[in-house]
DNA sequence: AGTCAACTGTTTCTTTTTCAACTGTTTTTT
DNA sequence: AAAAAACAGTTGAAAAAGAAACAGTTGACT
């Protein structure tokens, strides 16, 4: 069996086709609870006892934080989260899940779940450990790169 | 070697980490050339040669045609690209690289190149072949739901 | 030939996102 | 204690992207 050497290249590409297509998965599972995919990140990351700051978020979501200010407010508008200045230190924002909230996201991350479990079906659980491992040290070596550079 | 057993949620939420990663490097890395990356991946696909129609980049590029269109005009204002419509088939658009385009192109490109080698570094060579095998399956697999979805 | 369907690309409208400048709060410095 | 710096979040302007409706061109069918 010849081994064919990938190139980083190849690597880099495959990895963003992945992507789009889980992407493109996730935009249709969310659909049916009609959640963009921003959205759905965002309650993923919220929680409705302890609240998160604007800033946390934003870590998390990976974004500018005037995004997120914005993602919170349309979250809000549906009544999904509440927002509270914290009262020992008043700049900051802290976001909790309502009891809608909590609920959508509850019913949302279910249904995402059994999708994203699916979709992994190609890859025995060995190949899905060995994947794993690998990319967590890519990411690892990303993370890195990027805190030398900033 | 105790090697917890990988869920693909895992995967999945390290795949998107990992991705979101390789875009902000990007963004940097293109930064120094002053392209987006949507800017930069059109130029990437395009030629100096061989026109391309917009649907063809559409394809490759995974987005609405609408911005396909877009995301050409600026190139042209920027005169990095040619627009002729095809005179055998009049509803075509053939979009070349002008000398200016082709060249950034080989600059841009080749910094992009660069800075993707470095970042897989964390991984041996051995390693990046595995996970090359890994993600190509998977792929495939996300690829044929995509079909079988539709 | 003439009508209809299919195809390519553009335009319009709306949503999402980023960037930069700004407000208000706390901490640090002098 | 006052001034300066640092921090958290918001706002305004503009860029970027998707969706749907549209115009022009070609091909198919009668």
């Amino acid at each position: 069996m010849t081994e064919l050497e990938a190139t980083p290249m190849e690597l880099y590409q495959l990895l963003t086709e992945v992507f789009v297509l889980l992407d493109d998965a996730d935009r249709r599972v969310l659909r049916q609870h009609k959640l963009s995919i921003t959205q759905f990140n965002a309650l993923y990351h919220l929680d409705a006892e302890q609240g998160m700051s604007i800033n946390d978020l934003t870590t998390r979501l990976i974004c500018d934080k005037s995004n997120t200010t914005r993602i919170v407010e349309r979250l809000k508008k549906e009544d999904l989260v509440i927002r509270q200045r914290d009262q020992t230190d008043r700049r900051y924002v802290s976001v909790r899940l309502t009891k809608a909230g909590e609920h959508l996201r509850q019913e949302a991350v279910t249904t995402h779940r059994a999708s994203v479990n699916q979709r992994f079906n190609a890859l025995s659980s060995d190949e899905q450990t060995t994947l794993n491992q690998l990319l967590a040290r890519l990411r690892d070596g990303l993370r890195e790169r990027l805190n030398s550079t900033t």
